[in-house]
Order: C-alpha cells, then structure tokens, then sequence
DNA sequence: AATGACATGTAAGAGGTTACATGATTGT
DNA sequence: ACAATCATGTAACCTCTTACATGTCATT
C-alpha cells in the first residue's frame, strides 16, 4: 500500500519546504548510498500527495523557464509520515551486479574478471568521496545546528559500505591473480553433483 | 534490453541443470546477500528461454505433485551468457528503508529509533549467520573441489557488508542514547535554510 | 496436528526506468 | 565554446511483487 517514495518525499518535505527538483538532488547527494528517486516517480505523486492534502504547492513564476513549484507538508502529510516511520522498515536489498558477474567468473578470464572488480572498486571510491565531502561540510555546521545529527548517522553506514566495497576489490584481486588452476575451474566443476544449496 | 533475471538463470543454468524451484532456493542461499529472484520471473522466463533455444528441457513424470522440469543450458544458451558477462555491470544500488527512517528520525521518539536500528541489526545477524554457514562448508569442499572458488569470493563481500551493518547498528545506538538534546532537534532543524544539498 | 519442503504456474497490479520535450543561465 | 544547473512534465515500457491455485510427503 502505497509506495515508499510518497514517504521519501514527504520525509524531504518535512525538513523544509522544497521543489520536486530540489528533492531528486537532496536525496542523490544525502541518501544516495541506500536510496534512489528519479523525476518520473517525483512529479506525479507530489500532485496525488497534494490532492490528498498531504502537501500544499505556492507557484513561484518564473520567466522563459518552468515556474517553480514549491511544496510544503501539511499537518495531515505529517502524520502520515509519521505512521509510516513508526512501522517495521522492510527487509534491505541490494542489487550488486559485479558479484553476479564474479560467481559465473568461470567463463571469463582473469584479467576480464579484475577489470569488473576494478570497475566496482571505482564507483565504490567516488561514492566514498563524495560522502565523506558531504560529511565533512556537516559535521562543521552540526556544532550549529543538531540537524545533521541524523543525516551524518546515515552517512557513517554508508561510508562503511562504500569501504567494505574498497577493501574486498583488493583482496579478490589478489587472491585471483594468486591463484593458480584458474582456467581448469569451469572443467572441475563440470557434472558434479552437490549438497550445498 | 533484456532483464538481469534471464542471465542469471543462464548462470545458474551454466553451473548445472536444474528446476525452477531449484533456482529460486539457490539464489537465496547462495546471492541472498546481493541479488534475489522469485517464481514470478523464474517460470515465465524459463519458458521464454526455452523459446529462443537457450536452455531445454527433460520431464521427470512425478505423481501427485507437478512434473519436474530440469532445464539445461545450450551452447546458444552459453554464449548469450558470455556476451553478458563481458559488459561492464550496472552501478550497484540499494534499498536500506532503517536509514530512510533514521533519516527522519527527528520524528521518533529515541526507543522508537533504536528500535528500528536494533531489528536492522538483527536481519544482518541471520544473515552472516546463513553466510557463514555455507561458507563453511564451500571451504571445507574447496580442496576437493574447485568451484566453489568464485561462490566463496562473493560471499566474503557480502559478509563484510553484514558486518558494517551489525557494528553500525552498535555505534549509532550508542550514539543515540548519549545524544543530550535530542527532542529538541526537531525544534531546532526548522526553519533554517542550508546551502548544503 | 501443524509446518515446511517440494513443485508448478498465472494474473493483476505496483513500482520504477528511460527517453523525449523545452530552453535560459551560470560556470569552466 | 561547452557543460552543467535549473525546472517542469509525460508516455511507454520494463520489471518485479503478490496473491492465488493445487496437493503430497516428511518432519517435529
């Protein structure tokens, strides 16, 4: 019942009013690591959120470009946010297409193999980066505003996980080239029957 | 073009042949940690498969339950799966609903929190626990048998990503409970214009 | 006596992505 | 000169989940 983007938009809405632009890169730049929205998903629930009177709209008019929509949360839209965060949160999921490519690494080469790894290892860098600049710029301003609390928490999970990323590209990498009968894996593995599920 | 999913059943498929419930049990347990599956896209795209001559078919006549389908993989079947495998792998994402929470957390009393943040913790448990185990015994079976060498290089991934999970989940609790101002952060946050995005 | 494993499948709907359309302003 | 940012939106499509249907056998 109803998706969870709706609650993303009105928990972006809670922090201060905003356009549905702003909330597609606030919630890139803040919750990239654990969360995604994009603009087809954005524009159409901010109108079902405003008809059912969970957000209200003030049209800022611009000239030679689309007028401004900023949206506002409304007591009701609080609420609902509010039953929405006191339920159990689902189940996390993660999609890793690298690992997928690496356990059917069997019909690729070695250096086939490294270079998805390497890949992997680079976005995981560039999310670390741009996280911990993120970071950075808030921890100055928490000593300010206690706002940050809850956004930094977020950010120290996601830092984490960005690391682990980093940290097991150069240890597969190693054990890879270390390894030896590496082009007879598909051939010892073929026809043999298993226990493991 | 085409899903992932396909590509993953031929991966499978490659490793040896087996049914559609098959799949399904060994993607949990063996990608549980980066990649799922379910029956409504295993069934219809074994069929689809099937179809475009990638993998076939052997009935095993069963009484009264459905007839088992073992579908194998072909050699068109193969190299389909080859000519994915060498693409660059799509950008990992994920979806942890517990920080989108904790994200808007200035909403929720801190037991509230604490609460979502320790049934996080307990999700990423259960689920280095089922790692480990498997893992333990690939590992015992890796000196016989070398095709658990690529299975075992995803699972140290996805065990370190629980890990990060569980020692996260401690530090933020930790973190919470000293928090002095906590039910003022709300107060605090509003109305305050951030140049950070 | 009840649960879970085995084993298939469909239909409907929800969720999410992509490509298209428009176009000035600001920064490098 | 070029790219990025600002700012909206739609339509088509693809993907994915959920609920339903069926029924035995083995285990606790």
């Amino acid at each position: 019942m109803g998706s969870t983007a709706q609650f993303v938009i009105l928990g972006m809405l809670s922090k201060e009013p905003m356009t549905g632009y702003d909330i597609r890169k606030r919630v890139k730049t803040r919750m990239g690591s654990f969360w995604d929205i994009n603009y087809g998903q954005i524009y159409p629930t901010l109108r079902t959120l405003e008809k059912k009177g969970e957000v209200t709209k003030k049209v800022e008019i611009m000239e030679n470009r689309p007028n401004r929509k900023v949206y506002s949360i409304t007591n009701k839209g609080l609420n609902e946010l509010k039953k929405w965060l006191l339920k159990p949160a689902e189940p996390e999921s993660a999609k890793i297409e690298t690992l997928l490519k690496v356990a059917f690494g069997e019909h690729l080469s070695k250096d086939e193999i490294i270079k998805h790894i390497n890949e992997f290892k680079a976005r995981n860098i560039s999310r670390l980066e741009d996280a911990s600049n993120i970071e950075k710029e808030m921890k100055a301003q928490l000593k300010k505003n206690e706002k940050y609390f809850f956004p930094l928490l977020t950010f120290s999970l996601g830092k984490s996980l960005h690391k682990a990323g980093i940290e097991w590209a150069d240890t597969a990498i190693e054990l890879i080239e270390k390894h030896k009968n590496f082009t007879k894996l598909y051939e010892n593995g073929k026809n043999k029957i298993s226990k493991i599920n």
